[in-house]
DNA sequence: TCCGGCACCTGTACGC
DNA sequence: TGCGTACAGGTGCCGG
């Protein structure tokens, strides 16, 4: 499940490779694929014909290909989208949903998404920014993330600060397993309302995200099956460093007592008891 | 306006 | 073997 760590490794990867080169051909085989661009597929890869990839950027799980004219080809991974760079004669995958062929020849850029939750779309650059993302936060590795204001909007808000971690419009990148850990390292419980947490403890916080973003950086993302991979299709390591998530009834690496998982926002999150127990007055 | 719940999707694992 | 069900979860939309 590509976050922070993983679409940065892919961002990397897709700038090393196609900065510069210009777009030949756009094809796009699943219409849900562009179900945000609101032109529809024949107008997105019409207007991609001939423009210039001038820069890869990102802010949390979005990224995009900054083009000539202040448009962007915006991406959003969801849960299994996969940018691959393979040569074209190379045989199409299943679940392939657009491809994209440059005036300079292979490789060509393949977009492939299993449970199709991404996207691509087409969105004019305003500061640098594709339109449609304005309401999303920067992220926690972004020169434009203000720890102080944060920590105003994040206390203000009523609810549990596992929810304050996965709402993008807070702070962006971070999704269900990276919020675990992060949670972990700082010894709190996923309930614990936002209003309750101290300023140290939200430096502690976003400290404990920034550690296991950057760790996770180096590890080239986590993988735990074959739909996250890197633009040569590699998988990346960092699960093998998780401390938490997906490790119910294992030892806390810290404490020993069983992590335990628990059902909370329609999905998994797993606490180890101990380390972090129920707050006072969880805000479940 | 803010917050929580749910639909969208497909492959895999598991129980019967 | 084959069928049904649960599960994985990011985003946007809707209702309270």
């Amino acid at each position: 499940m590509p976050e922070l760590p993983e679409v940065e490794t892919i961002r990397r990867g897709l700038a090393r490779h196609l900065v510069g080169r210009r777009i030949g051909y756009a094809e796009v085989f699943h219409p849900r694929a562009v179900r945000r661009h609101s032109g529809g597929a024949a107008d997105f890869t019409g207007r991609l014909i001939g423009r210039r990839i001038q820069a890869v950027s990102r802010r949390g799980k979005y990224l995009w290909f900054a083009l000539d004219s202040d448009l962007a080809l915006l991406a959003h991974l969801g849960m299994s989208g996969q940018f691959l760079l393979v040569d074209a004669a190379s045989p199409s995958p299943k679940h392939l949903r657009a491809r994209f062929a440059f005036t300079d020849g292979d490789p060509e850029l393949r977009f492939v998404d299993q449970r199709t939750f991404g996207g691509l779309a087409l969105a004019p650059l305003i500061a640098d920014v594709p339109a449609s993302i304005s309401h999303i936060a920067p992220d926690i590795l972004d020169v434009a993330f203000d720890e102080a204001e944060f920590y105003r909007r994040f206390t203000e808000r009523r609810t549990g600060v596992k929810r304050a971690l996965l709402d993008q419009t807070l702070i962006s990148g971070v999704g269900n397993i990276y919020a675990d850990e992060a949670l972990w390292r700082a010894r709190l419980h996923y309930a614990t309302p936002t209003a309750d947490i101290s300023a140290a403890t939200c430096r502690r916080l976003l400290a404990a995200l920034r550690a296991v973003f950057r760790a996770a950086l180096r590890a080239g993302g986590t993988s735990f099956d074959a739909l996250y991979v890197n633009v040569n299709g590699q998988s990346g390591f960092f699960d093998r460093s998780l401390a938490v998530y997906g490790r119910a009834g294992q030892p806390c690496r810290r404490c020993g007592t069983a992590i335990v998982r628990e059902p909370f926002m329609n999905r998994s999150s797993f606490r180890c008891p101990a380390c972090q127990p129920v707050p006072r007055r969880p805000h479940w």
